[in-house]
DNA sequence: GGCGTACCGTACCGTACGGTACGCCCTTTA
DNA sequence: TAAAGGGCGTACCGTACGGTACGGTACGCC
């Protein structure tokens, strides 16, 4: 395996998505039946092919995260003027996003996945799970934030620490119970619900201009 | 979460809990080095042992689980008279004491090796973990809640609700950052800082009697 | 002393899975 | 039409690990 010694970084072919699809499908489907036998069942491949082209099965692992990883990423849209409604609309949009996100099941696997992988050492799925999850919305929330206090809108010394707090507002025991196994499927209301209470909170608690305190379930 | 849903809960006996401990080391150690063969190597008994008293491979980690649940429950030590300070004291001892469990090694290895085991049907390793960690802590602090509610420093609807807002604030980002592989070790003194933050962001949320808002990094 | 029980150590078995080799088909190019 | 190459399917190999069997030892009991 000459072309790549340390890894394949360009975008995948068609071909090769679609067994990274494949992967990702098994690992929502089933995470122990996710054998490279299987994988080239399901993607109609030989596992030669698998090898020649993702090295081993870490290598799969990894592209198969990678590729998740590249069709988060929705577009930025930066600031408008920024207004107390727009701010909220935008906290509620991450809010709202991420619970989407951490609810799915493919975010479920795919975290056991690298969780799993953690620790072991070698290749780490998780550095990259955290790098285009928690940090890439930290570091699109945290702009909106220091926006919102470039205007008056908010108070905070440390963007950062006023982002983990929003994090932890929004996310709180959610996506610890799904990894653990838990049922508890929300659907698109109760997240929107959850996601306005946690954007209250942290206007509550970060606003300059209090809104008067409606939720308080 | 009843005691006894099904298998052998029986204290172990201590030549067990040796056992079991060898186990909690080797998971603490590397994960993926926790074979049958290497915990019997490690507690110098036989494979056919671990069998006979544990069934199989599931049984054991199951115990194990089991048993360092059993020793993380602290005494509870109900209610005196609740003031503003023994209810911020209380507060802020639970969370001290939730953010060095979930800081702690051991603690980080369970979690991801019950993570990997969750989704995979059998034997939820998964719900125990969870009954023992995120859901007695919960069963600790509401009480202490309502006990605030009773006497007018607090105020709330839900206290469920409540306590997941705690709970968040508490914990932010910091267990899937670990379990993720981050490093991030909290020294003491930060983890008392986080939850001085915590317990301050809470009652300004749910307090009655706002205390100046000093902390706000 | 003889016997049962509990347990250690180790050898052993079956299987599942990561990784490799090879034959065949299909497409492209000359 | 022929040669070449990419890729599919499958058979195969080595090994690691869960689980079992068995011999050996210590101890308590009749």
């Amino acid at each position: 395996m000459q072309p790549s010694p340390t890894a394949e970084q360009d975008a995948p072919s068609a071909r090769q998505q679609a067994v990274l699809d494949a992967v990702l499908g098994l690992m929502v489907e089933d995470r122990d039946q996710l054998t490279m036998d299987a994988v080239a069942r399901r993607a109609s491949c030989s596992k030669e092919t698998l090898y020649k082209w993702f090295g081993d099965r870490d290598g799969l692992l990894t592209a198969t995260v990678r590729w998740q990883a590249s069709r988060v990423h929705a577009g930025y849209d930066t600031a408008q003027v920024l207004d107390g409604a727009t701010l909220r609309e935008r906290l509620q949009d991450f809010a709202v996003t991420w619970l989407e996100v951490i609810t799915g099941p493919t975010s479920v696997a795919l975290n056991r996945i690298a969780i799993a992988h953690a620790g072991s050492h070698k290749s780490n799925l998780g550095g990259i799970v955290l790098a285009n999850g928690r940090f890439a919305i930290g570091e699109r929330v945290k702009p909106v934030l220091e926006a919102g206090r470039a205007v008056g809108l908010l108070a905070f010394a440390d963007s950062e620490a006023a982002f983990r707090t929003f994090f932890g507002l929004v996310g709180r025991d959610i996506q610890i119970r799904l990894l653990l196994g838990e049922a508890l499927d929300l659907c698109g209301d109760e997240i929107r619900r959850d996601a306005d209470r946690a954007v209250d909170q942290f206007l509550a608690l970060y606003g300059q201009v209090k809104p008067e305190p409606n939720h308080q379930t």
